[in-house]
DNA sequence: ATATATACCAGACACTTGTATGGTATCGGC
DNA sequence: GCCGATACCATACAAGTGTCTGGTATATAT
């Protein structure tokens, strides 16, 4: 009869998502007069007892002697980084230059594996059989160790460029996902590369609005 | 000489690296004297101090007699919301039921717009030629208030499916975007049919691994 | 020299907040 | 009836915490 991860009461989940609220509308935790207040209750003890249950529970845990010292262990929400999503320069090349940042999405690294470092927005169409289209944009793992076959953020001096990455000793071919572009082809003992990371996941932000009937 | 948005200065920039570090490991915001100590500072006047130019210069905003009462106005970290994805049953009909939901992600509603209420993981080619792939995760917006040629989720008894909606009159065209696949009818008089939402947005995880030579 | 911004310290006060103790009441199961 | 879990109240204390007053010191600009 015994359930291996006891249910929280009635009064206890409402608790819990007071704290929930809480936390999203005011960026900290609640005092446990904050939640006597919300629950109107009369004085901080009874919702003292329900925080205690509900470390108990394992739905929050409760830091002794700390102000506001509620952490959710199970909850809604969390924290997330913004992620810097880099765009294109006015002269038409992209780059991963500081200046070139196009704005700062919210989410979670951890959203993919291994993890996102930083977004790119992709232009033009030259990995479309990957399904990857213009303004797509890409989650990308700041990584240098990659393997032939991996869809990688390839940069040549300023130029930024996403690619199938192949290497055969010196001879790096990074190869578009589209019949109609030539794959770039270069001899590392001449000409510097650096693979700035490797791409992990796509965002694509508005779909097709309309379409013909 | 004045600059409208005046800088932090290095000091002050310390302690807004510092609030930020803080929130996302503990959870809530420092109080002065926890500031002072990762500052090695003695008392907590400084810090006061510095907290005080930095909410005048819109930085952090302080609520005055609260603990804890430090809020970040712009900066690196934030609070996101766990949203649900729904995936497909055991059957193979995929449902909004509660306990349909596969996972639950980590990202900022507000990403999307109009905002993303849920995620729902995507079955099948049916709607390839809207670049929408078997496996993606489709962030969606629930209302009910779509036009047609949006691409929505419909719900016809348990059965949710994402489609072009076309209507006219008691005539729903629900229209795959796969010449492969057909599209649906329904009589509005005789059946109904749930609008669950509006898709605003996708979402994939990992990219093709490997490729072909 | 004077003014201003920055940076830090000491001591003190009052409100906030976590914590403890002890009590009442309701409900359901045995 | 008896028991345990749940739910709430009142009072009190100690530590946490924001806030105030009044200092010192260092740069930089005027």
């Amino acid at each position: 009869m015994n359930t291996l991860i006891p249910e929280p009461s009635p009064r206890q989940r409402q608790v819990l998502e007071l704290i929930e609220q809480f936390l999203h509308r005011h960026g900290r935790p609640p005092t446990r007069a904050d939640l006597a207040r919300l629950m109107k209750l009369r004085n901080r003890q009874g919702i003292d007892q329900h925080l205690r249950a509900l470390a108990g529970k394992r739905l929050i845990a409760l830091e002794p002697g700390v102000a506001r010292g509620i952490r959710l262990l199970q909850s809604s929400f969390a924290l997330a980084r913004r992620l810097a999503l880099y765009g294109r320069v006015a002269a038409g090349v992209p780059t991963l230059a500081l200046d070139n940042i196009e704005d700062e999405l919210l989410l979670d690294p951890a959203l993919f594996r291994p993890r996102a470092d930083f977004l790119l927005r992709v232009h033009g169409q030259s990995m479309l059989d990957a399904d990857i289209h213009d303004r797509d944009i890409l989650a990308v793992h700041r990584t240098a160790q990659v393997s032939n076959g991996q869809i990688v953020v390839a940069r040549l001096g300023d130029e930024a460029t996403v690619k199938y990455y192949r290497r055969n000793g010196h001879l790096l071919r990074l190869e578009p996902a589209n019949a109609a572009f030539k794959p770039l082809e270069v001899d590392l003992r001449r000409q510097q590369c650096v693979i700035e990371g490797l791409v992990v996941g796509l965002l694509r932000r508005g779909l097709p609005q309309a379409r013909k009937s």
